[in-house]
DNA sequence: ACGACGGTCACTCGAAAGAGTTACGGAGTT
DNA sequence: AACTCCGTAACTCTTTCGAGTGACCGTCGT
């Protein structure tokens, strides 16, 4: 039972997907799902061949789908989706573990065509491309924590307001402010916004 | 000749909608595009009376292509298609003249009561939504140099780096910055940065 | 039981950042 | 001609950040 699981947050988009995947020779049925918190709901019950999945979702991003997913089932094969000049998000989503991927703007003839070379090669990967080492190396795994402190910071708040805000010292504010810049590789805490914002840990 | 320009990212998702609208009575002509700067492009020659747009688009923005669409032709009618969460984005393009957005998760139905609506009624507007009046008063135009020490920002270079990058005096950058905080309402560097990402002005 | 990790807090120190202010020349607008 | 905006640069002063270090406790997994 070749089963092929698409991911994407418009209802059109997602549509059109099932439709194209279900005109490949041998999958037998297509699952949905809107976002990367759903995948992995999902995935406990019911896990497909393959997964196709939006680089850019609200919510969960796709690169931190991508890597809770692997870190679950490290078997699973994955094929981001992603338009014109997101290669940031798609080589993050590769570096994390991601099969290939697609843009959006492939002809229903290239789609099918991967997803059938996924589907019959287990070990299809795509050769991977030249990738900024600095901000791909690290797997991000914030903690609770850590995201709330990045997310006050993506707000404007000095770490003594971030600290005020949940209750906790400066100092330990800066404690979480230091363990997660080492996390993503930032150099400071605007760099550390915008590989949270990259990365899709935040918005 | 009534008119409407759709403009998503993704090819899929765009067909989609072209046929969707195009269902739409009264609906005669429905022309497409791929990103905002293809829309602003476009628009000098060609004048939709309606245009729907995605939010989250590679390149310029969604937000920030409203904003130089609506100085152009204070009169352009603009639908932001969006996402889930996505609530930041929409708020900021309604603040920035969209006359209202729609959930892509919407029905067909419901996309084209919303279609019809906004092309019977050139007034329609939606009733504008609680707003975070710090983050959405004013219309960031940045500068180019401003947007260059932005991005510097969001590599996590310091200002003097950033100097050394651009050929200025570490105390120039300081004044771009300066200036930028005051347009974009951030209180640091890390907050404009994010800002930066939600309004679409740097990936 | 030990170790790794996360959450908490504290201290110092040097490097940045940010506020405030001033200034000058050019471009574009009114 | 006056004005505003932009790009450039310098100066001072205060606040904040970030590095480095150390420490205690609880949990979880081995």
């Amino acid at each position: 039972m070749t089963s092929v699981l698409v991911c994407d947050d418009s209802p059109l988009a997602r549509e059109a997907l099932r439709r194209a995947v279900a005109t490949v020779p041998g999958v037998e049925r297509v699952t949905t799902a809107t976002n990367g918190e759903e995948v992995l709901r999902r995935w406990g019950a019911d896990r497909s061949d393959l997964i196709l999945m939006d680089v850019r979702m609200p919510g969960l991003g796709g690169v931190e789908t991508v890597r809770r997913l692997l870190s679950a089932d490290p078997g699973a094969r994955i094929i981001m989706l992603t338009v014109a000049e997101d290669l940031d998000g798609v080589a993050l989503a590769v570096a994390a573990g991601a099969r290939g991927y697609l843009h959006k703007d492939a002809s229903r003839a290239e789609l099918r065509a991967t997803v059938t070379q996924a589907l019959a090669d287990p070990t299809w990967r795509l050769a991977p491309r030249r990738l900024r080492s600095a901000e791909m190396g690290a797997a991000p795994t914030l903690t609770a924590r850590e995201i709330q402190v990045l997310e006050g910071m993506s707000h404007g708040r000095s770490n003594a307001e971030i600290g005020r805000e949940l209750f906790l010292s400066e100092d330990t504010v800066k404690t979480h402010a230091r363990r997660l810049f080492k996390k993503l590789g930032a150099s400071d805490r605007a760099h550390a916004v915008a590989l949270g914002f990259r990365w899709g840990l935040v918005r």
